[in-house]
DNA sequence: CTTTTGACCTGACAGC
DNA sequence: TGCTGTCAGGTCAAAA
């Protein structure tokens, strides 16, 4: 479920309710995640006062009098604000209890999710260094991509989700965005012109600013209730419609395989 | 350095 | 019904 808007819309959703809340208790049922959570973390962060949210790609940041949390949702993660007392389920991992009496609650079937801390006198965390550029930055435009692609041979649905290069697209928006660029995604980077990087840009940048409307307004009580997605899969072009009518030239949208995961294109479309 | 592959996990679903 | 195999929104670490 979380994309990089969805991340976004977590961020945006959680830190009013969050922000200048201490932490009462911090309670780890299960620390096993992608990473154990350190196990000193709850005594360090007991008392502690909540600060500013940021997202940096996929990442949530979260300030404090004792240090930044860094959270990460994998590919199963959640996170909901509980007002009354609710008895934990097999997923959830870890509570953060307020002094407001919410609990704000960490659930991740998969738990390729993650927590992590950064202590008040480092300026960063090994996770966060060596991230490329975030993709709805103006500083990301067809000239950067143009640059950044010059003697890359590796295919440019791969450049686009490459972390250290550009920092937040998934599965889901790269394959939207290649569509809506009519560029195949097999196409080595390096041969993508000027032209088709200005395209690819732009694609990149409304495709996730129109999931972040949708996700924004359907999951405005995300962390509230359910954790349920927002509409954007409404939206998808090709993602998932393997075999499915293209709703632009009306061919078959075809699946292959790219770097272990899905790729989803038009034929017709996409050269 | 770049590119590819394996690994981490559970749950849902298709097919037998 | 139950088993097996495949796939899923991510991304780091190791191998090639």
């Amino acid at each position: 479920m979380p994309e990089l808007p969805e991340v976004e819309t977590v961020c945006r959703s959680l830190a009013p309710r969050i922000e200048g809340r201490r932490i009462e208790r911090f309670l780890v049922r299960n620390g096993s995640l992608r990473w154990p959570i350190d196990p000193q973390l709850p005594a360090r962060l007991a008392g502690a006062t909540l600060g500013t949210l940021h997202r940096r790609a996929k990442y949530i940041l979260i300030e404090s009098d004792a240090g930044r949390l860094l959270i990460h949702l994998g590919m199963s993660g959640s996170l909901r604000v509980l007002r009354s007392p609710e008895p934990p389920g097999k997923h959830d991992h870890y509570d953060l209890e307020l002094d407001d009496g919410s609990v704000v609650r960490f659930n991740d079937p998969r738990r390729f999710g993650s927590l992590t801390w950064i202590a008040p006198d480092r300026e960063s965390h090994p996770l966060l260094d060596g991230l490329g550029i975030e993709p709805l930055d103006s500083g990301f435009d067809g000239g950067w991509l143009y640059r950044a692609t010059r003697g890359r041979r590796t295919a440019i649905k791969l450049f686009l989700m490459d972390a250290r290069r550009i920092a937040g697209i998934g599965n889901i928006y790269a394959n939207e965005a290649l569509f809506h660029s009519g560029i195949h995604p097999r196409t080595a980077a390096t041969r993508v012109g000027h032209g088709r990087c200005e395209k690819l840009v732009t694609a990149v940048k409304s495709t996730l600013a129109r999931a972040l409307e949708a996700g924004g307004s359907s999951l405005r009580d995300f962390v509230d209730t359910t954790g349920a997605c927002g509409h954007f899969q409404l939206e998808y072009r090709v993602y998932g419609r393997d075999g499915e009518e293209c709703t632009r030239c009306g061919g078959s949208v075809r699946v292959i395989r790219q770097g272990q995961r899905s790729t989803f294109y038009c034929p017709g479309c996409q050269r």
